[in-house]
DNA sequence: ACGCGATGTAAACATTTGTTTACTTTATGC
DNA sequence: GCATAAAGTAAACAAATGTTTACATCGCGT
């Protein structure tokens, strides 16, 4: 529900409020009346704005893609993401109420366009980076490095996908400060020693606490 | 749609389909006329059977779980199932062509109670198959063996959600049987050894083609 | 003050959807 | 054979939903 103190346009209210409720319900289940009742208006004046549902839908993508668009690009620059936490980064230049992970989720298992253009181009990031590790001598490309490539951005990208089901299960959000930082201290270690530690032979495990 | 030659009771090919359709669209896109079409019988007798759209959505989902327990319960007898493919292994004794894995994702990204028991039950038998790895010495328990074992199933669960779009990144379909093979070498590699490979001044990295 | 476009609304409309009703057909026990 | 229950259907119904129409209000340049 719009606050009431409140500059953005009209139209952006309803499209902000249809994000928020497309990601909780699914666009499917969302009515116009509770999206226009949502942004404080009427059903007929998101018609006016956007010609038809289908058309929010769109616009909310576009939104979406933006959004995300913008923040990547800002990551690519600043070159502190290790490989482990591409959409981990990315979700926390989001407020934690975004309704943006949740809305991805939907789109991810919907497919269509929007989605394939989306994942694409994070695992060609993915790849990118991979390779940046392997020529400076941090990583392996293993058997088939764009294999290798999609397994560590499909695990990036499932964090956010189970995020609820991870927070009943573990009793905390994995996508919260404390939550983020034991999975990602997992993961990291992981993809440094895999699952058997450091080889005893050679030298000693690595651990936080020693 | 039915097949002309189908000894199945009506009751269960209306399930069957609203299933398929279910999975393929999401519930709420799918109507009673719609499945009953592909039924090939009339929309009054799917309300017959299941009494409503939300008595037949909750016989689907229960058909579901009930096929998954009996499929959990024959893997857990035959003890064949290393960690890194709880559910790839699931998926293997489905035919390919099966609605489930697309009906499990839409089930995760609802959300909702079936969803919860199921996911719970999977990271449960991931949790004890690592314990019973550290008992074995052949993994490392982490800082925090929760959130490790949380990993590799969400890891695993993840190939099932992406699967779409993982095909169309790799060119190959990653539940296929070629598909399955390139990727769980990589998971195994990486599980075994880390993304770094094998320490070189400790023994050569293992590799498929040496 | 006034015209006018932008912004907004309530009520009506056509269609879709889940469900009910009244009715027919098919199988089954006796 | 026949009654009776189960399986099945077409048509009607009521509510919901996307959209349209006709009408109101506000801001603003002149």
């Amino acid at each position: 529900m719009r606050s009431s103190t409140d500059d953005r346009t009209s139209r952006a209210i309803i499209r902000d409020e249809a994000l928020a409720l497309f990601a909780a319900h699914g666009a499917d289940a969302v009515t116009i009346r509770q999206i226009a009742s949502a942004a404080g208006v009427s059903a007929a004046l998101v018609i006016r704005h956007y010609e038809s549902k289908d058309g929010l839908r769109e616009a909310v993508d576009v939104h979406v893609l933006k959004t995300l668009a913008s923040m990547m690009e800002e990551m690519t620059q600043s070159a502190d993401t290790p490989v482990t936490s591409q959409v981990d980064a990315m979700l926390r230049h989001l407020p934690t109420d975004s309704p943006i992970p949740r809305y991805l989720a939907r789109l991810f298992v919907e497919g269509g366009a929007t989605a394939g253009t989306l994942f694409h181009r994070i695992l060609d990031i993915s790849q990118a980076t991979l390779e940046a590790m392997v020529e400076a001598g941090t990583a392996t490309p293993g058997a088939d490095l764009r294999t290798r490539a999609a397994f560590l951005g499909v695990n990036d990208l499932a964090v956010l996908l189970f995020r609820d089901l991870l927070t009943d299960w573990l009793g905390i959000n994995p996508l919260s400060r404390e939550g983020l930082h034991r999975w990602s201290n997992e993961v990291m270690t992981i993809y440094e020693e895999g699952l058997g530690g450091a080889p005893l032979a050679c030298k000693p495990p690595v651990r936080e606490h020693p």
